[in-house]
DNA sequence: CGTTGGCACTCCTTCGAAGGGAGTGCTAAG
DNA sequence: CTTAGCACTCCCTTCGAAGGAGTGCCAACG
């Protein structure tokens, strides 16, 4: 990688960022006239030659300009970007999103979503996987029509989940009461997982006296089974990113926002971007599918209490400032870990 | 309207047809190979010049057959076409969607709004207006860190949000299940809107041992205020229907996703068109936003027992199957209904 | 009088050729 | 190593011609 002088970053740099202003490749004439880099057309033309040879920058075709390529963006990213953070009055704005409490979970989510869209102008994921951070918070029966009873469960972080159980016959109002304390003080606290693997055991070994209620508990769990939580992803914003000049092939067009709809491939990639710590970048054909060649994605986990929960990203075209987009990921990943708090 | 003559009618019903089909304008000559009517195309030509003037039918161009006005597919759809339902293989597989019991009501928007867009391969609606509809079958409160309290609200059909509420002071255990029960006594069965206007009357005169609970219940409610329910729309399968001829326009198309992308258009029709009874379809300008000129919206209600609850519908392209389509919204609002009969 | 064939006309669409422009690669000179 | 010059390539736009589809009108026919 080290293969490049400074001349030669300095030009990489100067090609790199002005494709990402104006979209258009750029030619040797063009850096030749900027006053940093006294050089001659030709003398670019010759260090150019040799960035594509190194398969940082290429052509669309003979006449055109150099434009980079996906090598180019990730050494850009890395090594020859400078810092570009948010601007301190969009910093200002990001936080005020986030200054009022929020009253609950899915608001937190909602607004999220919004603010990486809004602010990105491009489409926002927010992404929260299917999990053992579902830790129970609580259960609460309540008797419906005839022998249905509606489980309502409630995780430490908010969420809820409601299930309608048929019982077989209707319940008594004290038993229900019965069984709703029995439930919260058996399963409070356990993980998703446990609550399927541990339950049997533990409430096997529960006293005779109980045995009555045992199976009732059983009844419900068994119907709940591994279903309380379920992978979400949320995007939002698509339409805006689509005035960007990459998005004027109708036909490319339309697949990037069928892909999108399904939502999979995505989905796919935040998943295994949570394994990984810290921000991840995923530019261009380094998103497995095909469809995603001209786009680029950033993604954040976001955190419940100290437990990765989440994670949450932009994805837009392959030409966008990351500097910003880094940052401005990075901070609302850290803003939505921090209105978790009050959960905790 | 009744100025059309049995032979006007069918060449009208043929051009429509034909141009919903085929998605180009239909010449007389067209018309004149059909053997049904064994007519000259100069002879089609005078009554499509009529027809023209009548306006139900237009031109792109001095030398381009015949497409329906917005007039034109109303007088169509209420006169001309005959009964078009589903096919019964479609139906079949329509049914089995709803063949399982569903366990909660999240998931019968979700399986509704999968079924209308996958069905009709157009964009599918589904709305729930911020409502009166909102019947509160019972409120839990769980106790979080600190002077803090999470309450459940919990709807008779089955929606739950929940409220983070400061209470000034960590509340002891039995406090909150008195207050819990106190609540449940008090507001079961009340509206959303009752809960705001009477509640203050109703625990006002309350006997004088309950004033502490009662000052407690204020704190809850009024944090919650008028914000248990809130209009939701969910959109689903934009990007399908992007596959349609009329989406070629890059810029049309952009217009259109954008304005969906909002949701605020949509949501004010379905709004509107809740106070309709039964069906309602919407013909390109009818819809009062310019970009959707020329696409079509078919809605219909939804109940939960009696009550009207919500609506669904889909929205595609103007020239659509409306038969077809009519008879899917129909279907798929009186089985999201059945659905909900559990919950009753 | 409704129906029909004929015909001129309009307008869209496609195609290819021409011209201009931008940028490159190569070469030779400084 | 750097630079100026130059031929070359390829894209993009424009233009006009050709072809085609369909109309509107007119005159003739039963």
């Amino acid at each position: 990688m080290e293969n490049l002088n400074t001349r030669r970053r300095e030009i990489l740099k100067f090609v790199i960022e002005s494709y990402i202003k104006q979209a258009s490749p750029v030619g040797s004439k063009t850096l030749s006239r900027i006053p940093e880099m006294s050089l001659s057309a030709s003398t670019v033309r010759n260090e150019m030659g040799l960035l594509e040879e190194l398969g940082y920058i290429t052509h669309p075709h003979t006449s055109a300009g150099r434009m980079p390529t996906d090598k180019g963006y990730r050494y850009y990213i890395e090594t020859l970007m400078g810092p570009n953070p948010l601007e301190l009055k969009q910093l200002g704005q990001l936080k005020n999103e986030y200054a009022n409490r929020f009253r609950n979970v899915e608001d937190i989510f909602e607004r999220t979503l919004k603010v990486l869209s809004s602010f990105s102008r491009q489409t926002g994921l927010v992404f929260m996987p299917e999990s053992d951070n579902f830790i129970l918070k609580s259960v609460s029966l309540v008797q419906m029509e005839g022998s249905l009873l509606l489980a309502v469960w409630l995780s430490t972080a908010g969420l809820t989940k409601s299930f309608l159980v048929d019982m077989g016959e209707r319940l008594e109002d004290e038993e229900i009461s019965d069984l709703n304390r029995f439930l919260n003080k058996e399963l409070e606290g356990m993980s998703c997982d446990e609550i399927q693997d541990v339950v049997e055991k533990k409430l096997m070994a529960c006293r005779d006296s109980l045995k009555a209620l045992y199976k009732r508990a059983q009844q419900i769990i068994e119907e709940v089974s591994g279903d309380i939580t379920h992978e979400k992803i949320y995007l939002n914003g698509s339409a805006e990113m689509l005035d960007q000049p990459e998005f004027q092939d109708l036909e490319k067009t339309k697949a990037i926002l069928k892909i999108l709809e399904t939502k999979k491939a995505i989905q796919k990639l935040l998943r295994s971007d949570l394994n990984m710590p810290g921000i991840s970048i995923h530019i261009g054909s380094e998103i497995d599918d095909v469809s995603f060649s001209e786009c680029s994605m950033i993604s954040a986990p976001y955190y419940f209490g100290k437990k990765k929960m989440g994670s949450i990203g932009i994805l837009g075209p392959r030409r966008m400032q990351y500097g910003k987009m880094i940052d401005l990921v990075s901070h609302v990943s850290e803003m939505m870990s921090l209105s978790f708090k009050r959960w905790l």
